[in-house]
DNA sequence: CCAAAAGTGTTCATTCTACACCCATGT
DNA sequence: ACATGGGTGTAGAATGAACACTTTTGG
């Protein structure tokens, strides 16, 4: 792939028109199996260089809009919960000649603007109804666990450790329900917040303190299979908002 | 005043040339008097109509600086304590038609891109300290006691009820000495919170905790004047950073 | 002396933390 | 039967809310 064929040119032009200048959204999307906190890479074109999905805005459309926009193309999923975390604008966010040499990307092609703001939002997603999909200049999407990170493109391990703190100081009023399967047993759920946390709890206090909370509904089933005691499983009740962010009317 | 001599065109002429397009910020200046929480509105020129004071990036402006500048400019104050608390990218934020309409502005000069995304910046300042200024497109530059705030241009009364949430949800981790005397008293602290919150405070439990916190340091001297106990001044301990934000090296 | 607000102390309730123990399941 | 992890209970510590009381100041 020389620099006359890359797709990302096409993809820039397109984008050049079409969106607002000097603006990206970055998603940071997370996912939990096997008791780990996963967030979605992709792998750039014809590199073993890696970044988070982002995008940006057409010039009419709603940030949210975007963002929900962006993250459902990479993972196939039309329900998603976002949350607007943080805003990067630093003039000099990331070394650009060394990030675009690094991406392999033909530079006349896509330096559409010399700096970009990036509106950082984090998604809450469930893993196994998520299909990663690449998008035009990317070769490859797939989970990583968060504590085993690459080094990524633009200053993209900075805002995924933005996000972790922002899920972490938020995590008791976020619907971690959109992390785990339907439904889920508390078990998982203290696996999920310990991987959140980084720190170890007591189960014996976790369950008081979750049933004690009144919005759990524990269902008549249980969780089989397992060489011990089968879980119960259980769902949260219906208070929560299965969507982002306030906004006014007019 | 007609359309051909507005100072706006002018002014939005330079932004257009200069600044990003589609962006702007708008700050939330707050400020304790009276026991009663403030902000800095403008009103515009030749109207009755009040806004926010708010700004635009310059194309190679970090935008934590560019939010610094303007807060600067209305209030003369060259040190400030600054927080991003959320942006504002609703494709129809507010009626457009109507709140250009209000501004008298011509609007052939001035609506130089068909929405904005505004980024809300709240800044934590001392009152006494301030000199309002009013900017090139308006006329006067005043606190208004934050409950008793007129109807505002754009979305502005939505941004301050944003804000005033985030202030109150992180009330714990700011530095809310900006907004006090220095030293102060914790009488004075405690309506400050009071205000924030919204609610009353047991005055004997509010002690306490602030004593208990340990971040408050007593001074030898107190406040004399009153006609009752002159209470103890106290400074917070210098573990306080005075500026903003995470953001990352490159 | 009195009113008003500063400042200190005590009590009770609630929440958090540490830990003992029993239960169910597959091997 | 036993190892493994699910689930329940109980006690002490820490934190928070309610309220009694003394102190200082100007008038």
């Amino acid at each position: 792939m020389n620099k006359y064929n890359h797709p990302g040119v096409p993809y820039f032009q397109h984008v050049s028109e079409h969106c607002i200048h000097y603006m990206s959204i970055d998603g940071v999307i997370f996912g939990f199996s096997e008791n780990q906190l996963k967030v979605l890479l992709l792998r750039w074109k014809g590199t073993d260089e890696w970044s988070l999905p982002g995008g940006f805005i057409y010039k009419l459309e709603s940030v949210d809009a975007a963002a929900g926009r962006i993250v459902q193309e990479r993972t196939g999923l039309n329900q998603l919960y976002l949350k607007q975390f943080h805003v990067f604008g630093d003039a000099n966010r990331y070394d650009q000649a060394d990030t675009w040499q690094r991406t392999k990307m033909p530079l006349e092609g896509i330096k559409w603007s010399e700096r970009t703001i990036s509106i950082g939002y984090y998604a809450l997603v469930n893993y196994s109804k998520v299909t990663p999909m690449p998008d035009l200049i990317t070769d490859e999407c797939r989970w990583w666990n968060i504590q085993d990170l690459p080094r990524l493109l633009f200053d993209h391990n900075h805002i995924i450790e933005v996000a972790l703190h922002s899920l972490r100081r938020e995590l008791n009023e976020q619907p971690l329900n959109h992390l785990l399967p339907d439904p889920f047993t508390i078990p998982e759920l203290q696996r999920l917040h310990e991987c959140i946390l980084g720190t170890a709890l007591d189960s014996r206090n976790f369950y008081k303190k979750m049933l004690a909370s009144g919005q759990l509904e524990r269902l008549p089933e249980r969780r089989s299979g397992t060489s011990h005691k089968a879980p119960y499983l259980y769902r949260f009740q219906e208070t929560q908002s299965g969507e982002i962010l306030p906004e006014p009317g007019t």
